[in-house]
RNA sequence: CGGGGAGUAGCGCAGCCUGGUAGCGCAUCUGCUUUGGGAGCAGAGGGCCGGAGGUUCGAAUCCUCUCUCCCCGACCA
């Protein structure tokens, strides 16, 4: 790779953060979260502050996605936190998948011993509960109360929650022992309209990422290993981070038989016989806002795409402590109130008049790291002359390394501001899929390539044809991949037919599979 | 969970080896000067030195335990 990145450091340019992407790649994603305000240490292992910012923007994504969501025909719903631990011992392959990382509450009162509080041994729970990792268990019971009839299906649920693993190792944003998300549940009567229902989930998640995050990602099939505890396929979007890493970023389960069976899902269809449902489940978390970090943040910290910045234009009035100040404020909100009548992506236009009394070029600096699409700053002379002054976001500096502010006349820019932030968003769509595309690799054939493709300082992602092995067969290319820090990441839906040679195990290929280093 | 590193002011760090009541830069506050710009000068505020025990007349500093974070690994929808 390191395309994006220009091997001779020059840097005529002062930077916002103070260490680059190029510099350390894990130290940038971390300053930009810190210095965007996005989310900070809470003091509890693996569980994070989301700060107003960044949980601006997880609202952001939800209130988008949550349309679509409905628009599909689902409706939401809450089901308990706490899960008993019984439910989750009717599914062998789901205890696998998740008993390693559950928090359990085995108490229901403190008590004071040697002035410390305990848990009182009198109110032990007679079973355990455990903090939802996911919800199928719970929502499989439901549903099979629900369910009757073959009139009574399909069902189609979605709820927006909290969930708890015990990870190991956690990152901010795209690992935390709890974490955000939402979690659609369905049943249907046919296998082919649960698969169906799957698929659409993925698309609703991928026309999202790419619409509203402008984050372009490679949606399709995961390959057995990488499979849902349960699940009989599993589809995800991969997203390509500027270090080359891929990113999971929302995935989409289709589950036959598997939990309608453990919690007998059972309805009696048209001619009078008891079938069991086929479900799907399907989640998108908090992760995404890493992803967005590590797709569109530059070396001044994070570039919001404005369909999810919360404030996609910041009015930054230059105040001096002179009478003044009285008329450049007013004249501010006058821009404000011009800007939030109208509308773009079909909602009102966010501006924000940033009132602080702080220093006009602290306060920029301030919105330039936490990435608001547009900062317009407004002085005297732009006051006299009826002007402001226009910084993008996504693209900051001129040729010679200085500020791009452009000044234009006030009826100009707010006549244009709703094209403005449409470019805007278009433009890190266009630079994110650029940077995808120009950093996927097709046309390596055997190992030799591949190790080689792989020695880079930041690869890529190779599309490589495969015969698709499974079991011990598929175990064995894990295992090599692993070797080599790699993982397969995903069977793209739109990639070429495969007519070469496996590049694992030689015999002939019979369609392509993404190999990429991962979050 | 294994190996390594780190926790001292909001942020970044020095001090620790060779114990003696805490310092620097940026940020913050006040005043003056400046004004198309992350300003200059002067002054000020802010720290249970991650937490608990121990050694000592005295601990940021030495010892033990513990919590949290970072990196690598294992693990992981």
């Amino acid at each position: 790779m390191g395309e994006g990145f220009p091997q001779i450091q020059v840097r005529s340019v002062k930077h916002a953060l103070n260490v680059t992407r190029e510099q350390d790649f894990a130290a940038w994603y971390q300053a930009v979260i810190s210095e965007a305000d996005l989310a900070e240490e809470s003091g509890v292992r693996g569980c994070m502050v989301i700060r107003p910012w960044g949980y601006g923007i997880w609202e952001r994504m939800q209130k988008l996605l949550d349309a679509e969501i409905k628009a599909t025909g689902h409706e939401n719903c809450y089901f308990p936190l706490f899960i008993p631990l019984s439910f989750f011992e009717k599914e062998a392959e789901h205890v696998d998948g998740f008993a390693k990382e559950m928090a359990v509450v085995t108490h229901h009162r403190l008590i004071q011993k040697d002035g410390r509080l305990v848990p009182d041994p009198e109110a032990k729970l007679e079973e355990p509960l455990v903090v939802r990792p996911t919800s199928e268990t719970v929502i499989g019971a439901a549903f099979s109360r629900w369910v009757q009839s073959w009139r009574d299906l399909p069902v189609l649920i979605n709820q927006w929650a909290n969930v708890v693993r015990w990870e190991m190792r956690t990152r901010m944003f795209l690992r935390t022992s709890e974490f955000l998300w939402q979690e659609g549940h369905t049943a249907h009567a046919t296998p082919e309209e649960a698969r169906e229902e799957t698929l659409k989930m993925l698309e609703v998640y991928r026309s999202f990422a790419e619409d509203c995050l402008a984050m372009p990602v490679i949606a399709g099939e995961k390959p057995e290993n990488e499979r849902f505890p349960g699940a009989v396929s599993t589809y995800s979007i991969e997203a390509m981070m500027q270090d080359g890493k891929a990113l999971q970023a929302g995935t989409s389960h289709f589950l036959g038989t598997t939990f309608s069976s453990a919690q007998n899902i059972r309805f009696q269809n048209s001619e009078g016989q008891q079938e069991l449902a086929h479900t799907t489940s399907w989640g998108v978390s908090t992760r995404m806002i890493g992803g967005v970090i590590m797709v569109h943040g530059d070396d001044d910290g994070l570039r919001c795409p404005p369909r999810i910045a919360p404030h996609q234009i910041v009015i930054v009035p230059m105040l001096r402590d002179t009478p003044e100040d009285e008329d450049i404020l007013a004249y501010c909100a006058e821009i404000t109130e011009a800007l939030n009548a109208q509308d773009v992506f079909r909602e009102p236009v966010r501006a924000h008049l940033d009132r602080k009394s702080a220093k006009a070029a602290n306060k920029r600096w301030g919105w330039v790291k936490k990435g608001a699409p547009v900062i317009v700053e407004v002085g005297g002379r732009d006051l006299a002359a009826g002007n402001v002054s226009v910084l993008r976001r996504d693209r900051l500096y001129k040729a010679d390394g200085k500020l791009d502010s452009a000044i234009m006349a006030k009826g100009d820019f707010i006549g244009g501001a709703v094209q403005l932030l449409a470019e805007i968003q278009t433009a890190l769509h266009e630079e994110a899929t650029a940077f995808i595309s120009r950093n996927i690799n097709r046309d390596v054939k055997d190992m030799e390539g591949l190790k080689a493709w792989f020695s880079a300082a930041r690869p890529g992602w190779l599309e490589v044809q495969w015969s698709k092995p499974t079991g011990a067969a598929l175990d064995k290319v894990v295992e090599t991949l692993k070797g080599l820090k790699l993982t397969l990441r995903n069977v793209p839906s739109d990639a070429g037919p495969a007519d070469g040679a496996c590049i694992f195990t030689g015999d002939a290929a019979v369609e392509r599979v993404l190999v990429g280093r991962a979050y």
